[in-house]
DNA sequence: AGCACGCCGACT
DNA sequence: GTCGGCGTGCTC
């Protein structure tokens, strides 16, 4: 039999099939094969008995390289899909669908031994056979005879390894091997199970779900109406019916608490697939789902790829978040990956969000999903009330600080009163800049075309790109005088401004930089549950999910911070930035309060952002993209170039280009736009970025893609990445 | 990505 | 004379 293979080689002139013989290998299996003077590790993607290449000169495979075929076939068609789709690495993607460590062997079944009696005999009998002054050997066996079997490592330690050795020899008690499941969070606390009576709206919402096992839906629930308890109750019975499920949840979004309820309802049966866990945790969870001894993949984005047959229901929670777009290697957009493998398994696929992306809802008004509304809190709970702050008054009054006048009395208000509140800045640091007041001079990242930001706890200047870190300048290196001003006010400084003010209230942070290691993120929300704290300043991070009974006030600093870039997302991610950080206030009894401090007020943004007006701002933002042949009314599609030597990036890109253009000729009316230009970010760790920028109407699209990448693929440069993206999330 | 092959400069 | 620089080309 002829195996194709494909090499596990990150280079993309390997990334193609290599033909290899073998017997009864199964399609989808990792081998070691010999290539190009070396063994490599390859996956079979195909079985087949003729080949192109010279059959005398094909290597045999050398071995499997599991005792499992890691790669189902309805993986690799996913995969399939996604490289033709997205112009991918058949290596890239497939090792998407496997736990990194698998390969190299850097991971494996965990197996212990095991110890218990070998005799059916009375505990009687076997001590009057033992020797009266064995005390060690007669305590072992009234231990085994009662508790079953023990972990040899705890039965050596506990009663000596000579006492097991002598057993062992005379056959009394035996040994073998046991493979342990390392299982993350096993002995989490479950919570007392609540009464899970599901309120009108959300039953509605899950009867709706059910009518339709195959159906695409679009559950669009204002912040805290109970979302979770629905895609709960639909994975309770999607699994009853002996279905799979997946359910993905944004990078951040796997809150302890959400583990709690997760494992409280579905105990083993769930499997975690996220980057909190070790190693040995995330390839057994991996295998369990592989073996079906778990049904539930919960994860963030790669969870998608989750090594599940029949699979019942995919559920995307906060479908608009831009975590769901991959904007590094291997570039794909989740839902759409998603709603695929949902179509091959004839599995239903539910995307839930308070603030859903304006391409699902127009998706939803189109018919192509069924749109679920569930437009009230649990409990009838008003939505907070939300104030807009016009900072330039506030400037124009004198007040010159990061806090209105409005702000800081409600601070004090809800910090007298005992109750909590969030201080929402997305801006980590403590300065966004250091600039020299005599010659202007920025302190920049060597690598990277970006200012260096300030961070004042451990007094270094830090790339918020690349991450490498430099000392804090006590002079300029330009003009050496000693006069700095400082950007825009990081979360940092907004604490430090805040103990001044209230010197005594604890005050925790949350953001990339506090969050460091894995178990960070949790401690800081119980902590603040818990009320160890009355405000928490944080990022984004602290704008998803969480769920602070007590929270009263949430102040949203900057809230314009975003709203002002150049691209065409802006908007729509400023809306449901500020939506979802004024969702976090008034979740218990209490009327929520937010101050949303702006310079500009008017913008319709801000103004729906404060009412909470999803339509609203669907209505208006939507006919501006139709006006404008935005998505998802076209296609954005770019390019991006990337290499160390400037003039190696530009010439590819040039040939490319006229390429496009001759492309455009034969397709004129489907090009709404095409120019080339240095990306916004126009070098990172030291590579300089340059761009095609095209926008394409759907007709055609397919068939102008296919020869657009055909176009990159014919000519290449050592030294230079191109990547093509569909509708990238990120256009810097 | 690796690694061999190959064709020109500075050493024992 | 050789050791070794890294440009070019191939891997079933």
């Amino acid at each position: 039999m002829i195996y194709s293979v494909i090499v596990d080689v990150s280079a993309s002139e390997v990334d193609r099939i290599f033909d290899y013989t073998g017997e009864g290998y199964a399609v989808g299996t990792r081998v070691l094969v010999n290539f190009a003077n070396r063994q490599t590790e390859g996956f079979i993607v195909e079985e087949k008995q003729t080949t192109d290449y010279d059959p005398a000169k094909l290597k045999p495979i050398i071995r499997a390289l599991d005792d499992f075929t890691a790669i189902s076939p309805q993986l690799l068609q996913l995969g399939q899909y996604m490289r033709s789709r997205y112009h991918l690495r058949w290596v890239d993607v497939l090792r998407l669908f496997i736990p990194a460590e698998l390969r190299k062997n850097r991971v494996k079944v965990l197996s212990k031994k095991q110890i218990c009696l070998a005799t059916d005999d009375d505990l009687d009998v076997i001590l009057n056979s033992l020797k009266s002054n064995a005390t060690m050997q007669r305590d072992l066996v009234s231990y085994l005879y009662i508790n079953g079997s023990a972990l040899a490592e705890d039965i050596n330690r506990e009663f000596g390894f000579s006492a097991v050795n002598a057993l062992l020899k005379k056959g009394i008690v035996c040994a073998h091997d046991i493979t342990i499941r390392r299982t993350p969070y096993k002995d989490m606390p479950a919570t007392p199970q609540d009464k899970r009576t599901l309120y009108s709206a959300q039953q509605n919402a899950v009867d709706t779900i059910l009518s339709d096992p195959q159906g695409k839906f679009l559950l669009h629930g204002v912040t805290g109406s109970g979302k979770t308890e629905v895609y709960l109750t639909v994975m309770e019975r999607v699994v009853a019916t002996g279905k799979t499920c997946i359910m993905l949840v944004p990078e951040i979004a796997l809150t302890p608490n959400m583990l709690r309820q997760l494992r409280q309802r579905f105990g083993d049966s769930v499997a975690l697939l996220h980057s909190g866990l070790s190693v040995g945790e995330r390839f057994d969870e991996w295998l369990r789902l592989k073996n079906g001894e778990a049904q539930i993949a919960v994860g963030a984005r790669s969870a998608v790829f989750a090594p599940l047959n029949n699979i019942g229901a995919i559920i995307i929670d906060e479908e608009h978040d831009s975590s769901y777009v991959s904007d590094f290697n291997p570039r794909y957009n989740t839902v759409e990956v998603a709603d695929y493998r949902a179509r091959q398994n004839g599995a239903m696929l539910v995307l839930g969000s308070a603030t859903p992306s304006l391409n699902s809802y127009y998706a939803a008004k189109q018919g192509k999903l069924k749109l679920i509304e569930m437009p009230e809190r649990i409990n009838k709970r008003p939505l907070p009330q939300v104030e807009i702050v016009d900072m330039t008054l506030e400037t124009r009054r004198g007040n010159k600080g990061i806090f209105s006048q409005l702000l800081k009395q409600r601070l004090q208000h809800t910090i007298e009163n005992g109750n909590q509140a969030m201080i929402f800045l997305n801006r980590r640091g403590y300065s966004s800049f250091l600039m020299c007041t005599k010659c202007g001079y920025v302190a920049k990242c060597a690598d990277c075309d970006v200012s260096l930001t300030v961070h004042r706890e451990d007094n270094m200047l830090k790339c918020h790109y690349c991450g490498k870190q430099y000392y804090m300048l006590d002079k300029c290196p330009n003009c050496h005088q000693s006069s700095f001003r400082y950007g825009k006010i990081g979360t940092q400084q907004v604490v430090d401004l805040l103990r001044q003010m209230f010197p005594d209230v604890n005050i925790l942070r949350m953001d990339a930089d506090t969050t460091q290691n894995k178990e960070s993120h949790g401690k800081i929300i119980d902590a603040f549950k818990n009320g160890e704290a009355q405000i928490l300043v944080g990022t984004q991070m602290i704008a998803k999910g969480h769920d602070f009974p007590k929270v009263t006030l949430v102040g949203i600093l900057d809230g314009d911070q975003s709203l002002h870039y150049s691209d065409y997302l802006a908007t729509e991610r400023t809306f449901q930035l500020i939506t979802q950080v004024a969702g976090r206030s008034g979740r218990d009894k209490d009327v929520g309060s937010v101050v949303l401090q702006t310079y500009t007020p008017t913008h319709y943004c801000l103004q729906l952002a404060a009412k909470q007006d999803y339509v609203g701002f669907y209505k208006r933002e939507i006919s501006l993209r139709e006006a404008s042949a935005f998505p998802p009314f076209s296609e954005i599609v770019r390019i991006l170039y990337q290499g160390e030597k400037e003039k190696d990036c530009i010439d590819l890109l040039t040939e490319h280009y006229a390429q496009i253009c001759n492309i455009k000729s034969n397709f004129s009316r489907d090009f709404y736009y095409l120019d080339k230009m240095r990306c916004p970010l126009r070098r990172a760790e030291k590579k300089f970025r340059f761009q095609i920028l095209l926008k394409l109407s759907q007709n055609n699209l397919d068939a102008i893609l296919q020869q657009i990448y055909a176009a990159c693929d014919a000519v290449k440069r050592n030294g230079v990445q191109v990547f093509v993206e569909r509708n990238p999330q990120n256009l810097s």
